[in-house]
DNA sequence: TTTAGCACTCTTTTTTATTGTTTGCTAATT
DNA sequence: AATTAGCAAACAATAAAAAAGAGTGCTAAA
């Protein structure tokens, strides 16, 4: 465990290194609250929290910065959650009465509003499909050959499809099929929608190949798609560290690959919400971010996981304040309504 | 009119520029087909191009760079179409091959297509809204106090969105919906859905306010939407305009801004393919930049716009062979399935 | 009409010098 | 024993100077 003047020095540098990306010198940190000493007693402190492996030199006759490890220990130990202003509490608050007719637009709500009071990039997704039940199926005809499928899940998703077939299809042959979806479906998860549900109704209920294969398949097409939503992509450029063109191409580049952001977004949860600092992310492209993820709900309703990406200096005080706040308001606002 | 060296001159300049975006020296262009002279015979003809406003020097002791007008003679007579290679060909008749069950897919993929074979950004839009007729409209009852509509417009595209309402709503109510708006709108243009029509359907036909306004309201929004589809948007940073930070972030700005986009793709359209070199751009954000839009359309079906951006030495000669490659392999796929 | 030749211009790259910041250590002080 | 003043050493960052390179425009000859 850390005596308590180190721990002070350690904030210090992280939280000045946060504010302004420079390695942070004895002198800049003697004199705040708490570190009433001279330079070479802060520098004393410093060469030890070095050994300690806390901080680091980029080289001899620089401050410091703070390493992996002294960030963890930062956002375990010292980390002060009241880092948002009454200005944000009010914008958050206006921009989350926005009326919305989709539950998916909570989600790119919520996502936008933290990227821009963060200033960082906040990626997005739905919830996973295997946690999702069926709540109603409807099929309607849109022509002959085309039909229109919509899922509604219980947290209040909705996902329709077009689906388009080689024979015509009639009035009739719809109506059976909502009947029957429904009450073999209704309340099932919605991955129950795939191979063998196809082959038990051409099989066993002696539907139509023609009718059932199409269906099912672009059914199960956009249960599993992942879309991933972004916000604020150009937002890192303006910070320092991303002003070579190379790192900025670099993260852009990250930021294309849906796969990687998606994958990103569905790993271990222990809590709501997680911080992952540089080296601690599983993928190999990200280990010069740090990604805080948050896993938001209303009630006790998935709504899907945002990700904020962002430096390893990330201001995470008010990343994690700003989330907060937001799990909080977004469960006031559902009680009100009800 | 252009003496015959003079445009072989320019050509090559022209050329070599959008290939290697450094200035053209005279030593560079001697030699080229047509041009057996010495540099000091080519230096005179482009002392002459400079003259007349076709080339210009960045400073006195560098090469030419063609200059807004050099651009737009190229383009306009000494553009040559053919530049598209085999395995280019093959690629874009796989992509546009992909089973696609909306036509706003096919936008999306002819746009990711034009990005992914020519290296610029691609903006694509749907068609206007006031060219669209209405073939169709559905209303759903998804439950109680939420119903789905969808609109089907003549050129295939497929429009729909979610309404909520503070009462519930019967299936009756409902299928009067469905008879109405249909033997009301059938045929005529979306942008019937309007306040006007919603005034006359309460006032004149008494339907409840309650019922009527949301449904409006919310159609109004889905079909006044125009959202802009982006692609590639990394990828201009790869060229050396782009190396700098400042431009390479007014860029991402620029493409961030939807209106403006949506502005470029709707601005005067004389012909399918349209090129608009620096300075010919309305906008005062796209001076830098070139622009080539492509009305694209299956048959008599407008499709919607998709635009080009890129620097000004754009490869102007590839985009427009990628793109009228591209008409045509649409047009006859069409025909094929038919 | 074309071209060789060369001085001149201006950018780009390389080198050298200068300034400034911060550390680590030693010795003195509290 | 803990703290601090003081100072040399280590670099980075900046500025200034020098050298190299690429092209042009013009003149005079072919």
């Amino acid at each position: 465990m850390l005596e308590e003047r180190k721990k002070r020095v350690l904030q210090a540098i992280v939280e000045l290194y946060i504010k302004t990306a420079e390695p942070v010198s004895s002198n800049a940190i003697m004199n705040l609250e708490g570190l009433e000493y001279s330079s070479a007693t802060i520098r004393n402190e410093m060469a030890e929290l070095e050994k300690m492996g806390y901080i680091e030199k980029p080289h001899t006759s620089a401050g410091r910065v703070p390493s992996a490890k002294g960030y963890r220990f930062y956002v375990d130990e010292l980390l002060q959650e009241d880092k948002i202003t009454l200005e944000e509490i009010k914008y958050i608050s206006e921009k989350l009465e926005t009326k919305v007719n989709e539950m998916e637009e909570i989600t790119k709500l919520t996502s936008s509003t933290i990227s821009e009071i963060t200033h960082y990039t906040t990626v997005s997704i739905g919830p996973s499909s295997d946690v999702q039940t069926i709540e109603n199926i409807r099929f309607v005809l849109l022509s002959t050959r085309m039909m229109m499928a919509v899922i509604l899940t219980d947290n209040g998703l909705v996902k329709e499809t077009i689906i388009k077939f080689d024979e015509d299809i009639t009035e009739n042959q719809v109506q059976t099929l909502n009947y029957m979806f429904n009450n073999k479906l209704k309340g099932e998860p919605i991955t129950k929608i795939d191979k063998p549900l196809e082959k038990y109704l051409v099989e066993e209920m002696q539907y139509s190949v023609n009718l059932i294969k199409p269906i099912i398949e672009q059914m199960k097409k956009v249960i599993e798609e992942e879309s991933v939503h972004l916000e604020g992509a150009s937002r890192l450029l303006e910070l320092p560290e991303f002003s070579s063109l190379e790192v900025a191409k670099n993260f852009l580049n990250i930021l294309d690959e849906k796969d990687l952001m998606a994958d990103m977004l569905n790993t271990g949860f222990a809590k709501d919400i997680n911080v992952y600092i540089g080296e601690e992310n599983e993928q190999e492209a990200l280990k010069d971010y740090s990604i805080v993820t948050f896993k938001h709900r209303i009630g006790n309703k998935d709504l899907g996981t945002i990700g904020i990406i962002g430096p390893k200096r990330m201001d995470y005080a008010k990343v994690i304040s700003v989330m907060k706040y937001i799990s909080k308001k977004l469960n006031d606002n559902d009680k009100e309504e009800n």
